[in-house]
This record gives structure tokens, sequence and C-alpha cells, in this order.
DNA sequence: CTGTATCCGCGGGGATACTG
DNA sequence: CAGTATCCCCGCGGATACAG
């Protein structure tokens, strides 16, 4: 999308051999942790954010929790943490180029995600 | 997509208050569990498949977990379960609307994971 | 073949306290 | 403010044995 990499994954175009069935692991395991995927969105959603922003935007999250997560999604380079190294100390997180990548990929996801916990009485 | 439901979903049209940040239940939660999307990817592209070559596809899954796994996304209806019921028995699993629905959505995400995984040593 | 039942270990994640 | 360090517990998930 930023760098031509094809998009166009309709699944009516997908061959039979759709590699989908092999064992994913690295990102996957990070954005099968709880509440990774909501970080990215959080994230890519409040652009330049800070710590605390992120806090209160979740409800329920520990700071060790939400600590270890951002780390790992800043380790993966999905996430840039930037220094305004003064007291008081201010830092904003925000999504690198892989990470919007990847939250366009999220966004959708999670959209369809809220609409059936809506609808259904799932949530 | 088969029933209207919007998916033009593109990052750049979504207004600041995208409602990403919302605390997200069930299925999500469901699709967090390990191996749960890799499931799904797999009953889509080998359509209607049984438990043994679910569990072939995986290199590594246990028959409880795999079973576990199941069952959650047949109860939340991400999956159909047909019992051609005699003997031997014969059951075989299959997307749902829903999940095709679901499928959709996970596919772009996991290629795109696939990549990183293969350009980055993440894996 | 298609699962379920049971046991159990490991680690993810919450709470809390504390530091730069 | 922006985290980290520690403790601890729950529950996920693997292994195994067994059932319909």
């Amino acid at each position: 999308m930023t760098d031509g990499t094809p998009t166009d994954d309709t699944v009516e175009s997908l061959p039979e051999e759709s590699r989908c069935y092999c064992p994913l692991g690295g990102v996957m395991t990070l954005l099968s942790r709880k509440h990774a995927m909501e970080v990215v969105c959080i994230v890519g959603a409040l652009g330049p954010v800070r710590y605390s922003e992120i806090e209160t935007a979740f409800g329920e999250v520990s700071s060790s929790t939400l600590s270890t997560r951002l780390n790992e999604l800043t380790e993966a380079e999905l996430l840039s943490r930037e220094r305004h190294g003064e007291i008081p100390p201010r830092v904003e997180y925000e999504l690198t180029a892989d990470g919007q990548e990847l939250r366009e990929r999220l966004v959708p996801l999670v959209r369809w995600v809220e609409n059936r916990n809506g609808s259904l009485g799932l949530g």
C-alpha cells in the first residue's frame, strides 16, 4: 500500500493452496497476547499518544501488562517510542510504517468483531 | 459482502473517533487463543474437512486443544459441524457464512504476518 | 475415527510497590 | 509522568488415557 505490497487478497482470488495452514510464529504469537490488537488500534487511532492516554483508553489493563505489550510491539518495530527527554518525562508512541500496515489489516477484523458482539450476545 | 455489510474500511476513510479503542470481548478473546486463527484459515482453505485432516494440517497441536478450539468456534457459530452419523464416524467442519466473513478479514492479516516472518527473522 | 476427561506444569497477566 | 520489579495465581494448553 505504501510500498506496492499486493493487498488485493480478496478471498475469491486465493488459490486452493493458500498458505494459511502453516505454523505462524513471531508476530502472530504477539498479536494473540491479551490487548495486543487493541493497543495497535488505539495507538493508530489516537496518533502520537502518551502512555497514560493509552492506559486511560483501556478501561482495564494493568500497568505492567501494558508496559510489556508496548515493549513487545516496539521491539517488533510495529511501534516507535519517542522520548522528549526532559522533566517531566514525555514519551509518545506511534505506529511505524509496518504498524500502520498491520492496523490496516486489523481494523476490518476488529470492526467486524464489534458488530457481532453487538448483534449477538457474545460480548 | 454476502449481505451488504459495508466492507470498505480503508483506514483513510475512518473518522478520528473510530471505535477501535473499546473493550473487545467474546469473539476477540476467542481469536486470541492459541491456534484459533489458524483453525479458521485451515478450515476455510481446506473446505469441508475432517478432524484428522485438521490435526494433520497442524504440525503441532494436541487433540484436546484442537477439540476445545473447534468447540469454541462452533459454539460461536463460526464453524459448522456436520455429522454423517454412521460407523466409522465421519464429521466434517466447515466455515459458516459468518466464519467466511471472518476469514476474509483474517487472510490479509495472516498473509501480511507471514511475509514479515519471512523477511525479518521473527519466526 | 472423533473426539472427551483428567491431570498438571508453565507462563501470561493482574496487583502492588517502587524508581528515574 | 512513565514506566519497571516483584510476587503470585489462574487458566491455557500439552500429554495421556479413554469413550462412543
